[in-house]
DNA sequence: TCAGCGCATGTTTTT
DNA sequence: CATGCGCTGA
């Protein structure tokens, strides 16, 4: 058979990787060595050549753009149809799983996903009706908790409460979030993994089923996955079938949302017998920029070491500007790119990456100033606006009248008379009765213990619910939306405000619609289109990062970055405090991801990449004089341009001769503290009565004081 | 219901 | 600084 389209253009750790026998494998690849290529050949090759039926593949990814990129380059590459393959994200396999099987993973057959913003809602709502005070149990941390204790497979039931109020509490408020996700009929994200892997684990009929249909599994990213997902696939790939992952431990910068690096370094313990094969030729990037990478992360400990190399030139060395404050920082960059496009680069070819989103602005201001267009990565998708979502509740409303979150949602908006009182008497009434907030409404009202005005509001909303709750049958879906979008009268209630984004929200509404008449349902057989249509609009939320191609200056941070490449990348903001941020600098693991989030931003770039920091920097109102950035000290002096435009006085970024702005303190300088004993100053910001030092103590660790009342020798 | 005010807050983000 | 939240008074 003609293997050639598979392995031609391939190397030689690739073709062994994409060839490789019986067993698991682990391919670390590194930045821009091919790592979706060899995926996708691995999986032509277990097609056509090792001859494995198309449905016995399971393919896994992060994110639906990853997805739908695996997909259509595999139908590029192989003459058959891959329609049987399951290809998806973690959490899109894990809703089509539970879909086909809902009963016995114990939900309600229209069960519906909730997302961040809703989870965060239903949490208050709860907090609330457990008489917590806010302040105290911030929803966000609750939210936080919730979150990280299912991504690690634990039930409120399966948590030691250590004896601690705190603890306890939380885990009371936990159970109460699910007793009230299972009333309403929905589902969190992470419920979507830890109940499909219960179901599972308590069905080992339907295990054994899915084991014998995905004989091969494939995962992407591997490095991003978290316990419950690891869990996941460990389950399925039992002892029998193959288990083909591919990844980066460098370029792991999602711990802080319960990805774990161990599962990558791990995989061999774990996977006795599996072979690993390392990708470490970099088709992306020049030489420079490829030596800094490296020699930044190597100072990170806990590798198991890759080390990239490339048959280009050693190309441009990496600029670093140091900048007086932001503004000049934003306006060099600016400057830097207007050359570029002169000299007939792409607009879409330029990246400008920065730790936070916040630093977005003064870039985007200067780039107005210079009618260059940009595009923003991040922030608000589709489905995600309030306006959209108002328009989804009804429609789940009407769909599930139990559904809370949908009830809260749409049950004032437009307001209608229903105030707080009124909502917190069915509250409370909901949840004596353990009911939904509908059934509460319809019974209070009847039981006449409501004043006539809120009966009456509750009368016409419970009205406009059931008069379209059986108008569905003949007439396409989107049409049903449109007349519940008008009914509901969310039209009529924008043209109203006047706070200027009316007309912005009515167009939004016009595009639900739209959006649902162009709707194709990817589940047919499993799912009405109207059901997959509001899942859809859960998972993936929209026009994320769509159009890449739009002719435009690409603006995002250093983590939406990931996966991408540009000719010419900017990183702005290369201080302490800011990169590696502040929040990151009194844990090493934490300071170690900073770092590799370093090392995915610099191997981002093909041609050019320019570093910049700013010697004074105006954050949250007041003004920073932060170090440079330590990264910028770990890259040798060969691989760096340093550019200086206005004559000023600036700073040398090195070590050694690094001032504090409060005079007496130098980078690197021993200290003795009172009562800290020893240390070591690692940083500094602010100046005059304000400056601190952030100073490592042997003893204690890594903390920041205050110079006036530190009272540092 | 809504405007206005004071207060706290301030990483990274996908699903 | 700038935003977003919750509370208050009309």
């Amino acid at each position: 058979m003609d293997v050639s389209h598979i392995l031609d253009e391939l190397n030689e750790p690739q073709r062994e990787a994409v060839t490789a026998s019986d067993g698991n494998c682990l391919v670390l690849a590194g930045a821009g060595s091919g790592k979706t290529r060899v995926l996708i050949h691995r999986m032509a090759w277990l097609i056509e050549v090792e001859q494995v039926p198309v449905w016995n593949i399971l393919a896994v990814t992060f994110t639906n753009k990853a997805a739908r990129e695996m997909r259509s380059r595999i139908d590029e590459l192989m003459t058959s149809p891959s329609g049987a393959m399951w290809v998806g994200t973690f959490h899109g396999l894990a809703h089509r799983l539970l879909r086909s099987h809902w009963k016995e993973a114990g939900l309600s057959q229209g069960f519906q996903i909730m997302d961040s913003d809703d989870q965060f809602r239903l949490i208050k709502r709860i907090l609330k009706s457990l008489e917590l005070d806010d302040s105290r149990w911030p929803p966000r941390q609750v939210q936080w908790f919730i979150n990280a204790r299912k991504d690690e497979g634990l039930r409120p039931q399966h948590i030691d409460d250590c004896d601690d109020f705190f603890q306890k509490q939380m885990i009371r408020i936990y159970q109460e979030y699910e007793d009230a996700c299972n009333r309403g009929g929905v589902v969190d994200f992470a419920e979507l993994l830890l109940r499909s892997h219960e179901l599972w684990l308590n069905n080992p009929q339907l295990l054994e089923h899915y084991r014998k249909r995905f004989s091969h599994i494939l995962v992407d990213e591997f490095q991003d996955t978290n316990s419950i997902q690891y869990a996941w696939i460990r389950l399925l790939v039992g002892n029998r079938n193959q288990l083909f992952v591919v990844g980066d431990d460098d370029q792991s910068i999602y711990g802080w949302r319960g990805a774990r690096v161990e599962n990558i370094l791990n995989f061999q313990s774990d996977y006795p017998g599996s072979s690993l094969i390392k990708l470490e030729q970099n088709y992306r990037s020049s030489g420079n920029i490829l030596k800094a990478a490296n020699a930044i992360i190597e100072h990170n400990p806990t590798r198991l070491g890759k080390n990239l190399w490339t048959e280009d030139d050693a190309g441009e060395p990496i600029h670093l500007y140091s900048a007086f404050n932001e503004v000049d920082e934003a306006r060099f960059v600016i400057g830097r790119i207007q050359d570029h496009l002169e000299q007939g680069m792409q607009r879409s070819g330029i990246a400008i990456l920065y730790r936070t989103s916040a630093q977005s602005r003064l870039f985007e201001e200067a780039l107005i100033q210079s009618s260059i267009p940009y595009r923003v990565y991040g922030g608000m998708r589709f489905f995600e606006r309030a306006e959209v979502k108002d328009a989804l509740a009804y429609v789940r409303l009407i769909k599930n009248q139990h559904d809370d979150v949908a009830f809260e949602r749409a049950v004032n908006q437009p307001p209608r008379g229903i105030g707080p009182r009124t909502l917190d008497a069915i509250r409370l009434h909901a949840r004596e009765f353990a009911c939904s907030m509908w059934q509460a409404s319809v019974e209070l009202k009847q039981g006449g213990a409501m004043q006539a005005r809120a009966a009456n509001a509750i009368q016409h909303f419970i009205d406009l619910i059931e008069e379209n709750r059986h108008t569905d049958e003949d007439i396409p879906f989107h049409e049903s939306i449109s007349r519940i979008i008008e009914i509901a009268g969310l039209r009529e209630h924008f043209k109203k405000s006047r706070d200027g984004k009316g007309q912005d929200r009515i167009e939004n509404l016009d595009e639900v619609v739209n959006a649902a008449r162009q709707f194709i349902n990817p589940e047919d057989e499993l799912l009405s289109v109207l059901d997959a249509f509001l899942a859809h609009a859960s998972l993936e939320a929209g026009e994320n990062q769509g159009q890449e191609h739009e002719e435009c200056v690409q603006l995002m941070t250093l983590h939406s970055a990931k996966g991408l490449e540009f000719p010419i990348v900017f990183i702005g903001g290369l201080e302490e405090g800011l990169f590696p941020h502040r929040m990151s600098a009194d844990d090493p693991e934490r300071l170690e991801e900073e770092r590799r989030l370093c090392y995915v931003g610099m191997t981002r770039a093909m041609q050019q990449l320019t570093l910049s920091h700013a010697e004074s920097r105006r954050l949250h109102g007041s003004e920073s004089y932060p170090l440079p950035s330590r990264y910028l000290r770990e890259i040798p002096h060969e691989y760096l341009l340093e550019i200086r435009s206005t004559p000023r006085i600036s700073r040398p970024y090195t070590a050694a001769s690094q001032t504090n702005t409060a005079g007496e303190f130098q980078l690197g300088q021993q200290v003795t503290h009172p009562k800290f004993g020893e240390g070591v100053i690692l940083s500094s910001e602010g100046e005059g009565s304000t400056a601190r030092v952030q100073v490592n103590f042997a003893e204690t660790g890594v903390k920041w004081l205050v110079v006036n009342y530190a009272n540092l020798s």
